[in-house]
DNA sequence: TTGTACGCGTTATCAA
DNA sequence: TTGATAACGCGTACAA
């Protein structure tokens, strides 16, 4: 079934029915083009992708490399990448990495050998040895990870975290905890320096004996919070990394019988669709995450097409910068300690 | 940068090349193996895919098309399917659905231009309308969704209903009620029909004030059970055809001032990672959602290969059956009207 | 307005 | 053991 069929069956030459098929303005007789487009309705004729691609060296295909769909984070930036490129007739191959090096590496090297137009990469924490010399073969954009020497999409997380600690000291907490994500991570890295920098700014001081790192999950937020509910001096709020860790803490402070918000206020990130649906609901920042996707196909479409169009020198890095928004639910209220204020 | 650079480095013709790339146990002298690897590696040379698909019709491509890859059910899908496709080198392409036909049917149509080797489908409620016709083009398997034309993964939606109906009568339950999916869902039909045939084998009548019919939504669930929760006569037990909807049963119970499981049990489906995060933690039916994605793909492969011995004829369709499992949790415990065991 | 011929990058076939 | 050539399905420059 290729175009050889249709020319035959419309009794034309291939070339004319290529020119119907991608009707450019060429001239055909309007009287042919009927013909040929009776034949190609008649053979029910799709033209074959993978032969256009090999001629007009366009896939239309992008890859997406994040570390794992079955993280809750991950799922709404992939539907925003795919959303946006269905919309302008692209295709997108999933890579969940694990952040393995290895495997990110091997994934490279596949995308790229299977053409693909550019390469989004969501998530810190993956090391792309070699292969990260041939992002410069292809466009290449990172979502909710700050690089160097290539363009990007992000959140403010130092100032986002800064955001959530106004919250906090404005109900009245003084003694606030942190579970932080892993140290290898920048995002991590940049909520811990918001916190810090905000204890600060608040003249709060900074007690090491106040911050746990964590690992992003459940459990890491669970024994994180569980161990800084346990210290003598507990913490009146706890500020956790991620929402997976914030439930984590909703759930250790119920097997420690306190009571969020009235004994600690808990604090999340991300505002994954099930922190409404906690009990209390959970306060957090609510990140853009479908917006970093959709914007993310989007800055690489038009980073192609300026590459396309001869625009190679004009290789001005670009980081676009999404706001992020403080969603108050019921997690947190005014410190059991603070005096001037009800809590309940 | 094509197999003709490397051939000229190495002082040999394309074809020598190739075998050497191939090396399909084809003949070439050592020492010219050896000068046509050295070329590769200084030309850090990977040929080219979509040549290579065009020649060999071989893309070494599948397409995966999902309702919505933000519904906690498809990550793991998804993941299983990835893991499968990646290890035996094949590249997986995401759609996203929103279970509309037109989207559907244009998916369909692009994975098919685009020459992939298989199609999962994955998700119940979508109708390819004129697209399903070119399934038998291509090689497609079914995932939870059972289908009379097409092999599929599935798992024993009714039965599983009865597993988690038994564990509530021998609790003591008698007014057990049910929170459905949408009906157009065959999944959704099939664990309502558990659900009677249950009450009828338990001789426990079929009352309809009992059922209420969601949308697998966490608001869904809320709904339905609020409702249920308010009735004069209210339930003892609440099952949720789906874990979202059983979360939304919690936060209505909460409102309601209702204990959960003193005073009402509540039982979900699909055990997706929120359940055991929740409080109390979610009794539910574990959906080996994973192995479902593994398991249709290595399905997906192997059919296809034998099609591609030859075996044409035998396209003995093949339905494999998953089996659910019961998670008991905290959100079940004994009846509290039932007499001889103690709650609490 | 339409048709012929070439080339995209690769591998398989055949000849050397 | 190696090389020249054809072919995969398509779009386009050029000729008609």
């Amino acid at each position: 079934m290729t175009i050889a069929d249709v020319a035959t069956e419309a009794g034309v030459s291939p070339a004319t029915v290529s020119r119907v098929l991608n009707d450019s303005g060429y001239p055909v007789r309007p009287e042919t083009r009927q013909r040929v487009l009776h034949a190609i309705e008649k053979l029910d004729f799709r033209p074959n992708e993978v032969a256009r691609a090999l001629l007009l060296k366009r896939t239309r295909t992008v890859g997406l490399v994040i570390p794992d769909i079955a993280n809750p984070y991950y799922p709404a930036i992939s539907r925003g990448v795919e959303d946006e490129a269905s919309a302008r007739g692209y295709a997108v191959i999933f890579c969940n990495t694990d952040r393995d090096s290895a495997k990110s590496e091997q994934y490279v090297h596949t995308l790229l050998q299977k053409q693909v137009e550019g390469i989004i990469v969501a998530g810190g924490g993956t090391d792309f040895g070699k292969a990260s010399e041939t992002f410069a073969r292809t466009q290449v954009v990172f979502v909710g990870r700050p690089e160097l020497r290539w363009p990007s999409v992000e959140i403010d997380n130092a100032a986002a975290v800064a955001t959530g600690m106004s919250h906090l000291v404005e109900l009245g907490h003084r003694r606030i905890a942190f579970v932080g994500g892993p140290e290898k991570l920048t995002s991590s890295r940049d909520r811990l320096e918001g916190y810090r920098r905000s204890l600060r700014e608040h003249g709060l001081g900074d007690e090491p004996g106040l911050v746990r790192e964590g690992d992003y999950t459940e459990s890491g937020g669970y024994e994180g919070a569980r161990s800084l509910l346990s210290e003598r001096r507990r913490p009146t709020a706890i500020f956790a990394a991620n929402d997976r860790m914030a439930i984590g803490a909703l759930a250790a402070a119920s097997d420690l019988e306190l009571e969020v918000p009235a004994d600690v206020s808990v604090v999340g990130f991300d505002d994954i669709a099930l922190a409404r649906y906690v009990r209390p609901t959970l306060t957090t920042l609510s990140i853009p995450a479908y917006d970093l996707g959709a914007t993310a196909m989007r800055l690489l479409l038009e980073l192609q097409e300026r590459k396309r169009n001869g625009g190679a020198a004009r290789s001005k890095r670009r980081a676009v910068r999404l706001p992020v928004q403080l969603v108050i639910r019921d997690s947190t209220a005014s410190s059991p300690r603070s005096e001037g204020s009800s809590s309940t």
